[in-house]
DNA sequence: TTTACAGAGGGTACTGAGTGCCATAATCTC
DNA sequence: GAGATTATGGCACTCAGTACCCTCTGTAAA
């Protein structure tokens, strides 16, 4: 996956003053004359510095245009609400993830979620200091808050849908599709948070890919569909056949996450 | 439908002062002149007919005070929002599933917010007619979609506070705080959702149930926080000690949430 | 009875988001 | 350059939500 083209140019550049147009002209080089900035991107920049400087609410869309210098009207015209000006990449974002589940090779399909959901951190760790001052805004305002609800919720129906794909929709494959969507966003999301709330010191990667770990020790990196013939389970030592077989003891009223954990461990993990 | 089971009872009631409307329906007495409806009733049930009638979003407040007979200021002292009056029971049902969790004796985690989350669908199933059309109608509507999302991310939260509580901030007890409360809620959704799908027929419990019962396999019973000293694990058979065992066998490369679901399988479901 | 108080509800005017419509400027195409 | 297309601006409108102030009613103290 392309990181560069992530969050090129247009989308995520929050630097208040003139980064994003220097970035543009340089790619652009200077034979030609200097093209003017995208709206939407001078519309963006000029919101979120208002935000920041005087609060979310406090801030009318009548004093975007006027600082970003354009008519009212327009700012409708590329952000769907006012709301979105604080989120000008995650459509994007969603795109790409749509994307890179379409190109799925038909591996492993809970590896495929995690690495899809790792789309959305690397866009956040693009651009550390807007992500954190996003966060900061975000947290407090509660329009903020909903708003971002509702995008993650595109992004946990997208892999939903991946799975359920994958899964088929007969017999429990919605319900499990549903339920590991769920878990992929919650801990990708545990991960990103501790990151933002560190300011956005690091590599959130680590702590991403240890929250997705969990999920994957759970959910197991299934292949393909179910298979049609269960696994051979007893209370002693039968189950031959052909291929290698892992055989796990445990105490009876073992916490399952922990056993999962060590079957793991025993399996070795990748 | 009968609206007037719309808000009875112990669900809608969260009016400003509780005591006077509260007990309304058996202080129907013939020695006191009838106690006119609570408004917030009457409110939620004029709203709730013309959002059926006309669509949510081409019902406009006014419209809503006009069918109640009330002045468009009371409107807003009831609920805070037009999407509020779309459900008016979810703020009484958070606060049932707070005080749940709080009177948790201590024992499964898990099993205590899958019951947390079972609190939420007899909301649901105590009136089904009702909770059918707003299914419809919240599906259909964007707004009341972001919404609900609100309104389910705080049972989410509270359901990931209380096993935040119960396995400690350290470690990865927030993590797996965060991804079962998601799990459990997702389940529950499920559950639910496949029962609203059906037009509210029947039985909500067996669904859920169902659902529920996957996160719990997959989660387990952990008693109290992780044990101190891991399970003995191998690649061959040993492993004793005292209390039971089980032994499992299983393909390596086996789907884990199947390899779950036999070890519950051959311990036997509570 | 009067007065004081409190709480429920109503009315009015305002802010600000979001939309529809049309005019105009910029850009493209032939 | 004519004509078509697209980008932008301006204006007016609807409607949610809020601030402020009003009336009405019931109650309790004086």
């Amino acid at each position: 996956m392309a990181l560069s083209t992530l969050c090129k140019g247009t989308q995520c550049q929050n630097p208040p003053s003139g980064a994003t147009f220097r970035r543009m002209s340089e790619a652009r080089g200077p034979e030609k004359p200097e093209k003017k900035a995208p709206m939407r991107e001078v519309l963006a920049q000029a919101a979120f510095q208002l935000f920041l400087e005087r609060g979310f609410e406090r801030t009318t869309v009548d004093d975007i245009v006027a600082r970003a210098g354009v008519g009212r009207r327009s700012f409708f015209r590329y952000f769907p609400s006012k709301e979105d000006a604080v989120f000008p990449d995650h459509e994007r974002c969603l795109a790409e993830m749509t994307e890179f589940l379409a190109a799925d090779d038909g591996g492993d399909p809970v590896g495929a979620v995690c690495d899809a959901a790792r789309i959305v951190l690397r866009m956040y760790a693009a651009n550390p200091e807007f992500s954190v001052q996003r966060y900061r805004l975000t947290r407090e305002v509660p329009g903020l808050r909903t708003y971002e609800l509702s995008v993650v919720r595109r992004y946990e129906q997208t892999l939903a849908g991946h799975l359920r794909g994958r899964f088929g929709e007969d017999g429990d494959g919605e319900l499990r599709a549903e339920v590991i969507a769920a878990s992929v966003v919650a801990a990708h999301n545990n991960g990103l948070r501790l990151w933002l709330r560190s300011g956005g010191a690091g590599d959130p990667e680590a702590a991403v890919d240890h929250a997705l770990a969990l999920v994957r020790e759970v959910w197991g990196r299934s292949v393909a569909p179910a298979p049609a013939v269960p696994f051979p389970v007893s209370h002693g030592v039968e189950g031959e056949g052909d291929g290698e077989v892992i055989v796990m003891v445990a105490r009876k009223g073992a916490p399952m996450w922990r056993v999962v954990q060590q079957i793991e461990a025993a399996v070795g993990e990748s």
